[in-house]
DNA sequence: ACGATAGTCAATAGATTGCTTGACTGTTTG
DNA sequence: CAAACAGTCAAGCAATCTATTGACTATCGT
């Protein structure tokens, strides 16, 4: 009988990995680290179809790592806890660290010499007050505003040819994104480097600055 | 192309979720967070034929969380890194935080009053020279010679009717085996409390006494 | 009330699992 | 060399998963 209970709770653990063992599911909890979104969202961001990201969000939530609400005509998605946030920082970086088919996948496309910066979070926290450079975050405005990096200014990568007179050639920029593999964070820091600024791309973003206990800077919103 | 990279490492890492989506594969990973074992014990502790098991391991070591050397007649299964128990232990500290199914499991069956001790492993560390308790630690012989809590004794579950003579009365037991549903652990607390010995059970074993940064005590092995 | 949009649901087809069975390969022991 | 054991592999069946399609519901603006 209590054997039986531990079978029962093997299994619901294994949901939870189950929820994880989709592509698809881990770009929308990676989203879902940097904020709140709507179904209509993840699905465009991610590139599923509606119906398959509204199943892959069902999937989500039984397991319990997404809770979301109706707010108007928008179901809006969220992580439930910031342990879900955790979890799937610590599947990343085991994966990382691990699997040599994504070290080489890395290695090959993603971390090209000279473009990725050596800083790492504490070393960021230690030093951010010395300045010398400037943090530049590349996601659109609503998850700057929910939370970004102390001092960060936000030029939203869509936005980046327009935006970026405001940025100094004579400062490092700091460029970050969506985290280690996104395609924005590194077209865009080797878009600025192409213009001759002096861009590196930050290995880390929001999600992991929050897991490791920092605080991030919020602004206003404005409704 | 940079795209098609990104989809590749997610497809990597869903793999190592896949890895996780299974209770047998998650019952291992377990088993081996407290050491090394072969296949043979692997699925003979979980329940698995030889084939199933070997099937499993193998989804373990295609995703790197499992290493393994044949020595001898038999192969040796151990985890990855320090990394992949980490994992394990956050999957299921946010499946029990969050899954209402698990806590319920928990609660019904594994929580009885008063059997477990509300001992954190902080508090724990902080103040285990000052005695008062005795650690016992009901796990194999193999796996607490491979490391054990500071000042544990081990009396192995199969041996504790005859062992227990050797138990003070007076002192406060405090009782582990391989984790917060470990069968094993609730049945011998529930076993010694029945004889009248001052037992509680613990709610952590080594894997997370290891995670959080303290140091285990090894036995010399005698090879 | 009407159209537009967000989201879910049900049915379906194709691919992928999970587990069993039985044969097969090494390695050790007698 | 033969018997015994540890482990893997291949085939096969039932169950499950993924993604698509099209129908359906709910909400908002006009």
């Amino acid at each position: 009988m209590s054997k039986q209970v531990q079978v029962e709770i093997y299994e619901q653990l294994a949901r939870v990995g189950h929820a994880l063992s989709n592509a698809h599911r881990l770009k929308m909890l990676n989203l879902l680290a940097h904020g709140e979104k709507t179904v209509d969202q993840l699905a465009r961001e991610t590139g599923q179809t509606k119906a398959t990201a509204s199943a892959n969000l069902k999937v989500l939530r039984t397991a319990h790592l997404v809770e979301s609400d109706k707010r108007g005509v928008s179901v809006h998605c969220r992580l439930a806890s910031a342990g879900v946030a955790q979890l799937w920082l610590q599947l990343r970086d085991v994966g990382e660290a691990i699997s040599p088919e994504v070290r080489e996948l890395m290695r090959d496309q993603v971390e090209v010499e000279g473009e990725v910066s050596e800083l790492s979070l504490e070393e960021l926290k230690a030093q951010w007050k010395k300045g010398g450079w400037l943090l530049l975050d590349l996601r659109p405005k609503e998850e700057y505003e929910a939370g970004h990096l102390p001092g960060a200014i936000n030029i939203p990568f869509s936005d980046l040819e327009d935006g970026v007179s405001d940025l100094p050639k004579r400062k490092k920029l700091l460029v970050y994104c969506r985290g280690p593999f996104c395609a924005n964070a590194i077209a865009g820091n080797r878009w600025l480097r192409q213009q001759r600024y002096r861009a590196e791309r930050l290995r880390f973003s929001v999600p992991e600055w929050n897991a490791a206990g920092f605080p991030v800077e919020k602004d206003p919103e404005k409704n």
